[in-house]
RNA sequence: GCCGCCGUAGCUUAGUGGUAAAGCACGUCUUUGGUAAAGACGAGAGCGCGAGUUCAAUCCUCGCCGGCGGCUCCA
């Protein structure tokens, strides 16, 4: 043993070493390619022909367990470039490993038991480290992730050092699963997609619909106070348009194929620029007008492969909260970080706190002279707010580089929300001009969506709340339950008066016990369960169960009312 | 798209080589009930779609479609 505690990744790290040894010993045909550590786990890529199935996990995991049991030292042994090619000659994947790595870096070979894997190391000191381990599923991936490469079978794993940690890791995936935006959207009946209609198409339900409603007018509030031009564009348009923009020589692969009508051909749009360009230049402008702040909910049709698509947060026709500024260079670092500064109170008002930026530039073939200038305006935009970022090279648009907000779902996939983007290319491709003081001008255009698309933030919206929406959000703020049907004219004049003061109010009209109306309200999630009986309806009040809260409260109508709206005022 | 797994009433699930069962939801009735699920009756699927094997397929085989987990890609 050592003073040095084992780190969690090199116990992962470890365990994917005593994975490939129980490959080797229970199916000698599998050549073992390359097995890191990842979040929460860990991964061994084999090339064999035949899949493992359930059944063969269940094995691996019984041998993986002998072979933590059996304690093994982990050694480590230097070797050369020669040496390690001789070594695992009969097995391809390990042979370019081996030949790709740099001069002067030392190659290592790391022994336990019976088992030698070639390795950079950062282990555990013996296999008996691992306190506990579960494998999780096989999927295929692709040899350096290249879908022109052979398939390989990924098998994913999950390793502690206790056996309290695993159980703790494994229910906290159940927890997650609960909270999963699919699940909750069918249970709360907000959303769906149909086999009849195509995957990736999303069809919002009247619940879903309402708020949407509301997410969308918070955005157009935000868009007004910051002087946005609302504009509407047409969701099919000649295909020459994405001649002119590019899109059909840099994103073709994402866009639906032409429909021809009278031998012209039409395409759905991929993206609102070029729509939002052609109203710019459909006038002259003067500097004096910049900058231009165009916006729209712009709903776009991306043609993504069917293994990609996934419930709201990865569709195929989906809609931005899409804006487009032309101001001139000189504006660019003023507007860029007023955006970003809308973005955040986006993010704040609907209750997320842990997001990532991402800086991502463009790809290297694509770069000209104008990048660095707008990845120095998104440099000292996110250092002027004080938040960190990673840099992502290469990760940016066709026509410049951009920011990215990334959240997490309930499982702690990253996914992309708001991005701005600096963009010196369309303005060029499309020739936009504004009169200067002394001659005509191009101007620089920022592409932003803040909450990304309303699928996909809506999507990490319902994940994050597990349901649970707050009053401001839910679709239905509060249900009013009479106890018997006695009371159904008494429960319908609250609806009225809540009604009329724009809440969201229905009565439950069930011929059900209480119990059971409650039951059904809770499982619905609704903020608010308004219990209306002889005694409520002789007072004028009704008796408020609070979700989250244990306690009941009676309380006039006027008095709930006023307490929901303070809710909607401040967003709680 | 690729690899693996899956596909039975609106939902969740049981089941079998001889044309399918339950709970919830739904409808009717009884009940008029005080904070997480009252009772009775009823209707509802030919078991994703197509082909094949078989005397006979929901169950076996193949193809397709759809879903899930990954790979790759992205808002």
């Amino acid at each position: 043993m050592t003073d040095r505690r084992t780190s969690l990744a090199e116990l992962r790290h470890t365990a994917a070493h005593v994975l490939a040894y129980a490959v080797q010993d229970l199916f000698p045909d599998a050549k073992p390619t390359i097995g890191p550590a990842i979040e929460n786990g860990f991964y061994y890529d084999f090339d064999r022909l035949q899949p493992f199935t359930p059944e063969d996990l269940e094995q691996l995991e019984q041998r993986m367990n002998e072979i933590v049991k059996a304690n093994y030292e982990m050694t480590g042994q230097r070797v050369t470039r020669e040496q390690a090619v001789d070594r695992f000659a009969n097995n391809p994947y390990k042979v370019e490993i081996a030949r790709e790595i740099p001069e002067g870096e030392p190659i290592t070979l790391y022994t336990i038991g019976e088992f030698t894997d070639l390795c950079r190391g950062g282990h555990a000191h013996t296999t008996g480290e691992i306190g506990a381990l579960k494998l999780m599923n096989v999927a295929g991936a692709y040899w350096h992730g290249d879908e022109h490469n052979p398939m390989l079978q990924r098998i994913y794993g999950t390793a502690w050092y206790t056996k309290e940690e695993l159980d703790a890791y494994l229910l906290q995936l159940e927890e997650a699963a609960k909270r999963d935006h699919r699940k909750l959207g069918q249970e709360l009946d907000l959303f769906s997609v149909e086999e009849e209609a195509g995957g990736g198409l999303i069809f919002w339900h009247p619940k879903g619909a309402v708020m949407r409603g509301i997410v969308e007018n918070f955005i157009r509030e935000g868009l007004r106070e910051r002087g946005y031009e609302p504009v509407v564009t047409p969701h099919v348009v000649h295909e020459k348009l994405y001649d002119i923009s590019g899109h059909l020589e840099n994103y073709a692969e994402n866009m639906f194929g032409p429909l021809e009508v009278e031998e012209q051909r039409f395409r759905l749009k991929p993206m609102n620029c070029p729509g939002h360009i052609l109203i710019y230049k459909s006038k002259l402008h003067s500097y004096r007008e910049l900058p231009i702040r165009y916006s729209e909910f712009g709903t776009v049709y991306r043609f993504e492969r069917s293994g990609v698509l996934h419930g709201l947060t990865r569709v195929r026709g989906f809609t931005q909260d899409d804006a487009h500024l032309f101001c001139t260079p000189d504006q660019l670092q003023g507007e860029f970080e007023q955006t970003l500064d809308e973005a955040l109170r986006l993010m704040n008002a609907f209750g997320f706190s842990e997001f990532e930026y991402a800086l991502s530039t463009r790809e290297p073939h694509l770069r000209t002279e104008t990048d660095p200038v707008g990845e120095e305006a998104i440099r000292k935009a996110l250092e002027s707010r004080g938040l960190p970022y990673v840099i992502d090279e290469g990760g940016g648009a066709f026509y410049g580089p951009k920011l990215d907000i990334m959240l997490r779902d309930a499982i702690g996939r990253k996914w992309q929300l708001g991005t701005v983007q600096v963009d010196f290319v369309l303005p060029k491709r499309f020739d936009l001009k504004y009169r200067g003081p002394e001659r005509d001008e191009t101007p620089v255009m920022i592409h932003r969506a803040l909450a990304g698309s309303m699928e996909r933030f809506f999507g990490i919206l319902i994940e994050h709340f597990g349901g649970n929406f707050p009053a401001w959000l839910a679709p239905i703020q509060a249900v009013i339950t009479p106890i018997s049907e006695h009371q159904l004219d008494y429960a319908h004049g609250v609806r009225k008066a809540l009604h009329e003061r724009g809440f969201r109010v229905e009565v439950d009209e069930s011929n059900e016990k209480l119990g059971k109306k409650i039951a059904v309200w809770k499982t619905q999630k609704v903020p608010y369960i308004l219990v209306a009986g002889k005694q409520e309806a002789a007072d004028g009040t009704v008796n408020v169960n609070e979700r989250g809260v244990d306690t009941k409260r009676s309380a006039t109508v006027e008095q709930f009312a006023g307490e929901l709206q303070t809710k909607v005022d401040t967003k709680q």
